[in-house]
Order: structure tokens, then C-alpha cells, then sequence
DNA sequence: GATTATTTGTCCGTATGTATA
DNA sequence: ATATACATACGGACAAATAAT
């Protein structure tokens, strides 16, 4: 793309750059990862200074879609982690499965009384005691996403003691006596990191979370545990279909 | 409910209101997209100063629980729309089934060279002459949200054309003799919006989005069109699963 | 089209309790 | 104990946008 900025716009040239390099990194114009071409090229494509180059790049490293280092060049965002989701989704083999070290640990957890969507989702009587769980999950000891799953707390007295000792959830359960669970729905929104899940990321406050609402059933298709996930934005995609 | 807030419960009174009012918006005692009352009638309710009572809805307004209007009122956040994902995904019959007005029209198009990335998704070589198409999806004539669609431009001669005689791109393909097509693969990431999208979606520059990049192929499983559909975080809900 | 009522947004100020230095 | 800073809560006035008359 040879575009060159439109000085009469009414848009700031260095919007303008940031907006094309920005679409230029959404279609994967460069490799992840990759080193974009140097500031004195860039500013020669747009036709301008390479300060107003420099202020572009400011504001996608900003916003987490460049990296720059001081001698080296300026790179795209790293992979992100790919998420399939289908009937078995698993955190941790779906990290180990693209070579990367999966990790997570869980960071609080109470008891509480169903409101009426947790109720309905989970096929309880509102007000039934539910065991809440908060977890952090990583990969390669990068904050990846942090997950509040509630189960029927009846059912599974000792999963607190059990995932301390395992350190999975899978596992957990499997202790609990519910060796197998399957996912049956997910649902995906995407919303603004509030103060606490941003500190738990490492990423700015209102920066963009992807969420997924999920109902995990065991094998006999009752409703074992829903759960609310949010991810990094730039740290995870989710994958659906072949 | 009358309930008024506890003075002495060491909890901020228009934190109180604020769990009160989510509460209410939780269960659906007000119905979605509707009004709720005004400051005053609020403040009365619960017996304290206005400024009380907008303190408790600016915390409810920041979570996208609710929406003000100056001059209209306070509104319930409307319903997403469920966005299914399936091998047989339309937007407009989306829309139609779930009882809205489904919209949209294509806000502009160019001819392009393939790079790298498109070029491996559509599977042809790099340097191909591809059709970008631009359009907006609209549900009961609110923006949902933007997709960016390329197609290979030597397969499909009177896209455009069609596609400004019939409003759809599906309609438009059966004109250029391709009947039917599904889709092979999703990716769902957030983002934070542009402010080219932020325009045309009518939120703020850096609001989340939810993206959609998707591969959709011919009966005969070649690839066809790869689309990236960027949408209002708060319209929409992907959903995946029965 | 003009006027008026309704409703949220913003600003001024005052008082009080609480935590901290 | 004292002083300071801060969040909370209240009261009033007006501006701005909307809707109804």
C-alpha cells in the first residue's frame, strides 16, 4: 500500500499512519513476531518525518500491537495462543499442545448462594450453595487469562484441598469422583478489563478482555460447572471449527 | 422494593443502590432495552440525595450495565444479539430469527494484491488480484458491526454490481454462480476499536470489539472468502454449541 | 415552528466521618 | 492529641438534550 496521508482531513497525519499500519498488522501484513521495517523506511513510504512515524508507532505500542527495542527494530505482537474451542477444551493441553509451559494457580475461592442466573444455568434451585473458584492461568509464566467457575458445592465437597494438592481442576474432580466433563456451550463477548482482572493481566485497566460463558456437563449431560473466563485480548484467540 | 439503604452497615450508601439496581437488572425487573426510572424517582425510592443515586448508576453505566441519555432517561442495556457459529453462518438470517430487523450495506470496495496472509488463507498466490469488500451489518437499523470480506477478484467479475442490485453478499454470489458456500473456521479476538470503526459503529475510540476472522469455502471445500468482521462488544455474543 | 416540561449533565458549595501522617 | 487529606453525602442552580404540546 503506497497511500499516502491526506493532510487535508482533518485527521492528524500521525493518525492516519497509525490507522494503516495498524489495518496492516490486523490482516497479518507482517509476520507475528516480525520485525516491521525500520523507522526511516516507513517514514520514506508515508512521505513524511520520521518523528511522525515515531508518534504512529507510540500509540500501537500503546496499545500492545507493536514492541519496540532500542537497537534491534520494532515488532509485531507475538502469536497469540490459539484457543479451539469444542467438547473437550482442556487449558492445560491446549497450552502443552503448541509447546508452550502451561501453568495456573488458584488465587481465592468462597462459598455463596446461587443468584437466579447461576441457577438456571447450573439446573439448581436459587439459593443452593455453590462453590466458587477463581483461577489464574498461564503459559510459559505469562498471565494468560483469569477463570470464575462455580460448581454445586454438595457436589464436590473437597475440591478446594484437591486442587491445592493437584493444582488442576481436571484433576480436582477426578478426585471428587467425576473423572470426565465435557463443554457444551461457550459464548464469547468481549468487554473492558475492570481494575482487578487488568491487575491480575498485567494490562491497563479498560484495556479489551475476551470473555467466554461456559456449561461444562458430565458425561450423563448434567450441568457440572459454568464458568466465566477473560483473556488477554492480544494473548489468546479462540478457535472454532477444523 | 422498598428497601432503603443501611447507614450503618460500613458499606457506602450508593454502593448499595448500585448491588440493589444490579440486582433488579440481574432478575429483569426491568425489561431489556427499557427505561428505568428517573434520577428523582430513584432517589426518592431509596430515600437519599440524587447525586446518590447517579454515583450508583455512573459505577452501573461503567460496568455496561445500563446507558444514560441526556434528556431521555436511563436504559436497561439492551439484549446481545447470538451470533451462532456454525458451518452455516448468515447474518441476516441471524437477525431474522431472533426477531430484529436485519440491515446492512456496503460502504466501500477495492481491487487489491494479496500479501502473505490472505494469500495463504484463500490459497492462491501472493500478488492475486483480490476484491476487498466493506460493509456494514445492522440490526433493526443499529449498527452491529463492520466486516471486511476479500474474495479472489478473476472468480467473482460482478460482485460489486450484484451486490448493490441485491443488499446481500450471499444473494450477490448466487449471482455470480457460486449458490452455496459455509464456513470452514472462526477465530474470535478482541480489540480495541479505531476510530474508523468507532464511527462507523457509533461507539468510542477505543471501546472493545469483538473480531471474527473466518474462512468460508465452496461445497467443494476450496476457499472462497476470507472475512474479518469487526463487532460493538456490547451487541453481540458469539456462540458456539448447543 | 415555537414553547414548555422532562430528564440527564455539570458546576458551585457545605458538612461529616475516616484514615493517615 | 492534632492536623491533613480524602471519600462520602447532601443541597441547590443552571445548562443541554429530548419529547410533548
Amino acid at each position: 500500500m503506497d497511500i499516502r496521508p491526506d493532510r487535508s482531513a482533518g485527521v492528524a497525519v500521525w493518525r492516519q499512519i497509525a490507522d494503516a499500519l495498524r489495518a496492516d498488522l490486523a490482516i497479518g501484513a507482517f509476520p507475528p513476531g516480525g520485525r516491521l521495517p525500520t523507522e526511516a523506511a516507513l517514514s520514506a513510504r508515508f512521505g513524511v518525518n520520521r518523528h511522525t512515524v515515531r508518534r504512529a508507532l507510540a500509540v500501537l505500542a500503546a496499545e500492545g500491537l507493536v514492541r519496540a527495542e532500542r537497537g534491534r527494530g520494532v515488532f509485531a505482537r507475538p502469536a497469540r495462543l490459539d484457543y479451539p474451542i469444542g467438547p473437550r477444551t482442556r487449558f492445560s493441553e491446549i497450552v502443552a499442545g503448541q509447546h508452550r509451559e502451561p501453568g495456573g494457580r488458584l488465587i481465592g475461592w468462597a462459598e455463596e448462594p446461587a443468584n437466579l442466573r447461576l441457577a438456571a444455568e447450573l439446573g439448581v434451585g436459587p439459593g443452593t450453595r455453590l462453590l466458587r473458584l477463581e483461577t489464574l492461568r498461564e503459559a510459559d509464566a505469562t498471565p494468560i487469562g483469569v477463570a470464575t467457575a462455580w460448581l454445586e458445592a454438595a457436589r464436590v465437597p473437597a475440591l478446594v484441598a484437591a486442587h491445592e494438592r493437584t493444582g488442576s481442576v481436571t484433576a480436582a474432580l477426578a478426585a471428587c469422583g467425576i473423572p470426565d466433563y465435557r463443554r457444551r456451550t461457550t459464548r464469547a463477548v468481549a468487554e473492558a478489563a475492570g481494575t482487578e482482572d487488568a491487575g491480575w493481566l498485567g494490562v491497563a485497566p479498560g484495556a479489551p478482555l475476551l470473555v467466554t460463558e461456559s456449561l461444562n456437563v458430565t458425561a450423563d449431560g448434567r450441568p457440572l460447572q459454568f464458568a466465566r473466563a477473560r483473556f488477554a485480548a492480544d494473548r489468546v484467540q479462540l478457535v472454532v471449527g477444523s
